[in-house]
DNA sequence: ATCTATAATTCTACGGTGTAGAATTGTTGG
DNA sequence: CCAACAATTCTACACCGTAGAATTATAGAT
């Protein structure tokens, strides 16, 4: 006898009818709460639903995660430009890195994916907190490059450490180190023109 | 007619017999070749040996890519203590993200490994290479995470880059950021003391 | 109203993964 | 010569992503 036996065909409509964004709810709750992301079946299942049924609404898992991973980047920490830009970036980082922690895997989609519309979320925050700095382009470049692969690292540090040693706040050391690079590097350029 | 069909059993003794390093050797050749982990059966069929042959030498696959891990991390750049410091760090880091890029999936196993004799290797390279700066302690450990944590970073993104637009040499404006950095915190610490 | 195209779903199946367990065969020490 | 053990293969299981076909309901055209 068995309960998993559901009608074939396409069902008669009702409310609560799959959807794109139903899917990628779910995904995300699944994410967050099994800590990496589910399988097809595992997700299908969730939404009392064939695996393939997924299919007929993203062309494969890869395109489900990406739009996931760019629904969640977007979540990401608005900065309000008129308080402390350091304390600003500081809060910038850490919403990046928690989104990366809670949910495990979104690093790798956000780096592979063709668009860079997730990574420009990041980049445009990032330029609007740090403008009263002025610096040169080349500058604000070296910062961008050094701070992002700096979190990118801490995050993979973060997602493979089991034993729960890192913590959001072992970021505020770093952070502080790459600003005074920055400013240092600043300051010189401004003493030679 | 199956071609594949083997001798059950214990085969009689050869030198060329299945053997620990034989197949750490093949594993990180097809590492290398095939631009990632290989799977067991690859591994198994190069060797023209069963899957489960493996498993008599290594308790799982996890347990063959820490030894791999280990013996690769061990045949770092070992930095000459007389040249200039900043000159070797950026040869020492260089030389650990060609490893961590020849080898892709490599990071991932080293931050998961319980042992952390790996990432010591990196760290007494380090240290070996900065002991002239005359560091304190807690500067060493906050320059070492940043740098540690930044190479990661860049090494997934190039792991990810499928364009090749990363070169190694990307990194020697953020190894020169984080070296200002570690300067001016150091200098600023020296006025106030 | 009926007929048709198409949208939405399930089922089955294929080739891949890691690996447990049993069967097989050679070697070695008593 | 026999018993233990070492080294191997085979078979099988439970997963994975997903292609392809069958099935059913809906929407639009006549």
């Amino acid at each position: 006898m068995k309960v998993n036996e559901r009608k074939r065909g396409r069902p008669p409509k009702k409310k609560d009818g799959l959807d794109k964004a139903l899917i990628v709810q779910k995904a995300k709750f699944l994410m967050a709460e099994k800590q990496g992301i589910p399988s097809i079946r595992a997700l299908a299942s969730e939404l009392s639903v064939d695996a393939m049924a997924i299919y007929h609404y993203f062309k494969n898992k890869n395109e489900l995660l990406e739009v996931i991973t760019t629904s969640l980047i977007l979540d990401m920490y608005e900065p309000k430009s008129d308080k402390d830009w350091q304390y600003e970036l500081l809060k910038l980082c850490k919403s990046y890195l928690k989104t990366l922690d809670k949910y495990d895997g979104l690093l790798n989609v956000l780096l592979t994916m063709e668009s860079d519309s997730p990574a420009e979320a990041f980049t445009n925050r990032f330029q609007q907190i740090i403008t009263p700095l002025s610096l040169k382009e080349k500058e604000r470049s070296a910062f961008l490059d050094l701070l992002v692969d700096y979190l990118h690292g801490f995050s993979v540090a973060k997602s493979c450490d089991k034993l729960s040693i890192l913590s959001f706040d072992d970021i505020d050391q770093s952070i502080q180190l790459i600003i005074n690079g920055v400013l240092a590097s600043s300051k010189a350029k401004l003493h030679i023109d």
